[in-house]
DNA sequence: CCAGTGGTTGCAAACGATTTCAAACATTTC
DNA sequence: GAAATGTTTGAAATCGTTTGCAACCACTGG
């Protein structure tokens, strides 16, 4: 039972060959095949294989790159993640994932990314605070703004065309002959919520409509749906309603459907994101579909620049969103 | 725009001090007040922070874990992902996700665990290859299977009390009077997929009865209903289902909803996880409870055991699930 | 035979921190 | 005032790797 872990040393003595030719072995450099391999085998019998710890202070970089993020609420959030960690590992990188749940403070999880002298820091939850990213764009950290929030000097960002998707909900909703056009949204405004909102009034307004606006009471499916129960029992109830997220929309539906109320006839719905649950027979929903490959992509793309010319001027990417017509609209 | 991080020396030559007052200064040690203050302000306005490689190095540990995880299908998984990556960041821990997708070869997350020299690996999804298990074992790096398998020896695993679940949901059938149970598991068996039908088929044995076993066409949700169809429009249609997942029994919920079969009257279903969607109005599933909080405290407590007392025999923890009863059972 | 060439090798200096050790200094006790 | 004690301090070794450099080797061509 030996517990220290075998070093490059070990190997060397054992293979009876120099530190730089075990080093040359692994990370390539030149070296006659035989005593490659040799070095190769004497590795294996004892289980060596190089610190990245060690690597990553004499070559300067980690290759690792921190996610900051917060309750994952919604199912977007977790494929985000999914989908970024496998990009990651394509291109040779580790992903570290730093929650930020308490009170939403982001900071901790920019400074850790700090320390372990991450690639960049990726942050899709909550407000960047201005010190911490002041910090980072001092230091060269390159920063990344996910889906979320871009009112940080200095960061990259790349976010959904969330206005554009709010006049495209809108415009369907002209289209079905809607009458009393309504918005409902997340309980504690954000960047998105408040764009999608925007996108969606400054259409309807154009057709000379005023759509009226509500709010979830709370976080949890419960508080949604009651939310959703109340609008839905107005005398002047909406016949079309706008949600921030899909999440938001099965609220309504289940609302409506407590209610009585016929989807697509009484009321017509559209989400937004586009996840997976939105297209299960119990939904059907109509929905802006965001599209999380290409998000990721996007980042991808940015890092690689950023990385290359890290002088470079922030960099701002929407991603296009699309009406993917269920259901829920007729 | 000077792109070079400060390191402990700028911030020792700035103060006018040693580097071992600085490092005292971040991690604690004899050092005056004033000098302490001094040279976290000079940190400050350089910008410093140490670098956890290097500290890594040489304090010979690196507080970090590595999680191998799959594709997250379920949200179960993404759930555990954040609880984990929330109770490791309460120990001071930081969480680095290694995605196994690639063909479910699970071996290159671990030899990044090894390489990364981590604390420890969990691992979440697949089937651990057996070399990268016994190289796990030999330098002494705890593995920690989380709920799902436990087929490799030297590693420790917290699991669900499977089939125990299986056997209250046989139970609960039985006292609803039920006349045809049947099981519905996912298309390629798994550890928990098969503990969960054997001591459903137990409970059931004992009561006499053979259960029907059916199985998902494939992965995606279209494909469960698929088959959740097929199972229910058999002339001995089952009168009530044990899921292996949720998920499925969601499946099953919306193809009784397309045949028009009264739930729970004409057919009962119970499902596995109780994800946050098992509450939800749309389906209001009777389901076990398997409490993620709960999972994640184990694997907690057995990562500082294991550290603590590295030759300890396996570990094994089954936690206990419980029937959360809704509206798709009498 | 000798200079030139090109591929292998190993030494030693980094990388950025911590920590042991002994010296220096300050404080208390007799 | 001296000895004993305790607290700060900095020099230097260390962690595990990479890499520039120079030495060395075996060839090749003149």
């Amino acid at each position: 039972m030996n517990r220290r872990r075998s070093t490059i040393k070990d190997v060397a003595r054992e293979a009876g060959v120099s530190v730089s030719a075990v080093s040359r072995a692994f990370s390539g450099g030149s070296l006659s095949a035989d005593k490659k391999t040799r070095i190769l085998q004497v590795a294996g019998t004892l289980d060596y294989r190089p610190s990245s710890a060690a690597q990553s202070l004499v070559r300067q970089q980690t290759r690792s790159v921190t996610l900051v993020t917060g309750r994952m609420h919604d199912p977007f959030d977790s494929q985000f993640l999914e989908a970024l960690a496998e990009a990651l590992a394509d291109s040779g990188r580790r992903l570290i994932v730093a929650p930020a749940s308490k009170q939403a403070d982001l900071s901790g999880g920019v400074y850790q990314a700090i320390d372990d002298r991450s690639d960049a820091v990726i942050i899709a939850a909550g407000t960047m605070p201005l010190d911490a990213s002041r910090a980072c764009v001092r230091i060269g950290l390159p920063v990344i703004l996910a889906g979320r929030i871009l009112d940080t000097p200095g960061v990259d960002a790349v976010v959904a065309a969330n206005c554009d998707g709010g006049r495209q909900a809108a415009a369907m909703f002209l289209r079905g002959g809607c009458q009393r056009p309504a918005w409902f949204g997340v309980e504690r405004p954000s960047f998105s919520n408040d764009e999608r909102l925007a996108g969606f009034h400054a259409q309807m307004a154009a057709a000379g409509i005023e759509p009226a606006r509500f709010e979830a009471g709370g976080r949890d499916d419960e508080a949604i749906f009651e939310a959703a129960s109340r609008m839905l029992s107005r005398s002047d109830r909406p016949d079309a309603v706008f949600c921030a997220t899909d999440r938001l929309a099965f609220g309504v539906l289940e609302a409506a459907g407590a209610l009585r109320l016929a989807v697509p006839r009484d009321l017509a719905v559209i989400g937004f994101n586009n996840v997976p649950a939105a297209a299960r027979r119990s939904y059907r929903l109509t929905t802006l579909d965001y599209p999380v490959a290409r998000v990721v992509a996007e980042i991808m793309e940015i890092l690689e620049a950023r990385l290359a010319a890290p002088g470079l001027a922030p960099i701002r990417r929407r991603i296009p969103v699309s009406l993917i017509v269920r259901e829920t609209t007729r």
